[in-house]
DNA sequence: CGTTAAGCACACAGGGCGGTGTACTTAACA
DNA sequence: TGTTAAGTACACCGCCCTGTGTGCTTAACG
């Protein structure tokens, strides 16, 4: 990513507080969601004094939303640019999610916050439609009939995946996966060549 | 407003005081979500003293679990029963739900709750098993080539189209129809033609 | 060096939360 | 009519939450 901005200051000077706050929201919010990790325990965690997280956001609302536009999520970004693959294997190497992914944090911060209006969940919103529109690329780059529908399709799978395995506390990535291949298949002309 | 924090309007409400709880739950758990609906807030909704709700549950969390066992889904009940249509068109029947639902209440208490060893979350997890199930039946009476895969199919589609739709605040649910359409007809001997 | 600002320690405010204690009132029914 | 169970009023507890105020330390850099 771009590695220009660094906040507000974008100093030089410091000791990089505000790094350490950003990956230990991180890995809290993550793991605990959002309204069950206190301030003071970001804090301890970030090693971080509670002055300081203040004097770099604003409070709690503004914290959250930057942990969710910093969240560089494996599947957009190592998917997508992989040219090793077909196009179609690109589509369905998005199913290929690591187990230990809990949740799309998108979705339990839309949750969580419970409000619209909230900067975290018009972000949230934004990269829904940028991954839908990222595969809406791609399935017209693999020759889709309707990318748009087929990039929108393949969005909502991955949300039910993940909602499902919350829910269940069991892996729905594989139920999905098949669903999208069996998609991909209909929407692509079946001449086309690609290894089955 | 400035009255919402309080009990009783004065008069007596007399007996029932359980299922006014249980209502007031129904609406504010929904609209708002559990962890920001107070006790203090819920009590004044049901027009009940909150003494008398800690009479009849122990505490929240028991309430909670209370209010997902009584969400009577008016979408699924309803869907399966109905005699009038062939059981592709009870499949296709559950997408079509009022677009006032805000989101399956059993995935926002999963996240809000964010322990699966809450009761809440283990209902959630049976309801949504049941759901499938229910599903794998109708795909069975249809004539589905493997049923419990195209149930577990349908109720990932659902799932997702909730998720979808509570994230993007769009109305997901045509999209996720259309899948389903699409999977039932592979899934059927394609002799039919979808009537009976 | 000295200056400057990033960061620290820590108490505390203010409020909402879930939940209780206690004494009281009333509806329903035998 | 008397008894009893259901409901009420409301102050109150302890906890945790986000967020501040204030004075201090220390690293970076000219």
């Amino acid at each position: 990513m771009t590695e220009l901005e660094k906040g507000p200051t974008g100093s030089r000077r410091g000791r990089g507080a505000r790094e350490r706050i950003i990956s230990a929201a991180q890995q809290l919010f993550r793991e605990q969601g959002i309204n069950r990790t206190g301030m003071n325990e970001l804090c301890a965690a970030a090693e971080v004094s509670k002055r300081t997280v203040y004097q770099h956001f604003t409070g709690k609302d503004e914290l959250v939303a930057e942990y969710l536009r910093r969240f560089d999520p494996s599947v957009l970004s190592g998917v997508f640019d992989r040219t090793d693959l077909t196009p179609r294997e690109r589509l369905l190497a998005a199913f290929d999610v690591p187990t230990t992914t809990p949740l799309c944090p998108y979705i339990a911060a839309a949750v969580e916050l419970h409000d619209p209006q909230h900067p975290a969940s018009q972000y949230a919103r934004d990269y829904k439609k940028a991954v839908a529109a990222r595969l809406a690329d791609t399935a017209r780059e693999a020759g889709a009939a309707d990318p748009e529908q087929l990039g929108e399709q393949l969005a909502l799978l991955i949300d039910g995946a993940a909602a499902r395995t919350r829910v269940l506390d069991a892996d729905a990535f594989p139920t999905a996966a098949a669903i999208a291949a069996a998609l991909i298949d209909n929407a692509l002309p079946a001449a086309a060549g690609h290894n089955r």
